[in-house]
DNA sequence: ATTAAGATTGGCT
DNA sequence: GCCAATCTTAATA
């Protein structure tokens, strides 16, 4: 199960387009578990794409008239970074959430990464968890879900996705007409825009498909 | 200084 | 389906 980082033009792509071709990528992480190493694997199968000019995303602030203007501030400081990071923010008191960094520096979109199928490590992932291991669908169904089985934290805000401990890889491509489309979920603001991908036979995508 | 809302999850009805 | 948990960030005063 090897695999290559993509290049750096390849999240110099339209963001939409960044996150399509994330499907079926795999997340690695390498993680010291007392005296071993241990990798745990997932194969990415939901997304969504967060674009400036977007109500909803962390990077933009929204004037009364409506109009979006970028907002840098401390938290979101990766977004404004070089693509191919990570931007890891901590929410409602207690989970911890994973994008991708796409466009150049200055330009904040990146890709919110919501579910993987576990491919390896399960039982650490498992245990991460705290469910038991036969629960395959319960590991990495959900943003908070999938950063807390892959051990991902705030540690690892703004990390080179190229390097160890933690690597996007190339996987088998997923086709277009096996990704589904429909709104990004649990938003206030601008949950109707198309945002949001998902293999559409997998069994591993987080629930609710408004739309 | 104060406060409201949040790119969620898990448990209960 | 509904709601509490939990606390940081950002907006408002």
């Amino acid at each position: 199960m090897s695999g290559r980082a993509f290049s750096r033009s390849f999240f110099l792509q339209p963001t939409v387009e960044v996150a399509r071709q994330l499907l079926g990528a795999l997340l690695v992480r390498r993680l010291r578990r007392g005296r071993r190493g241990v990798r745990l694997v997932g194969r990415i199968v939901e997304v969504e794409a967060y674009l400036q000019g977007d109500p909803a995303c962390h990077c933009v602030r929204v004037l009364k008239d409506g109009t979006c203007v970028p907002r840098p501030s401390p938290r979101n400081r990766s977004m404004f970074g070089p693509p191919g990071r990570a931007y890891v923010y901590f929410t409602y008191g207690m989970h911890h959430a994973m994008n991708v960094v796409a466009q150049k520096p200055g330009t904040a979109e990146g890709v919110l990464l919501r579910a993987l199928e576990p491919l390896e490590g399960i039982e650490v992932m498992a245990e991460l968890r705290g469910v038991p291991v036969h629960r395959l669908r319960q590991l990495a169904s959900g943003p908070g879900k999938l950063t807390q089985a892959m051990a991902i934290d705030l540690d690892l805000d703004g990390h080179d996705l190229s390097k160890p401990p933690l690597m996007l890889l190339q996987g088998r491509r997923v086709e277009p007409d096996r990704i589904g489309v429909s709104g990004r979920i649990g938003l206030a603001k601008a949950g109707d825009r198309p945002l949001r991908f998902f293999e559409k036979d997998s069994p591993f995508v987080s629930r609710k498909t408004k739309s």
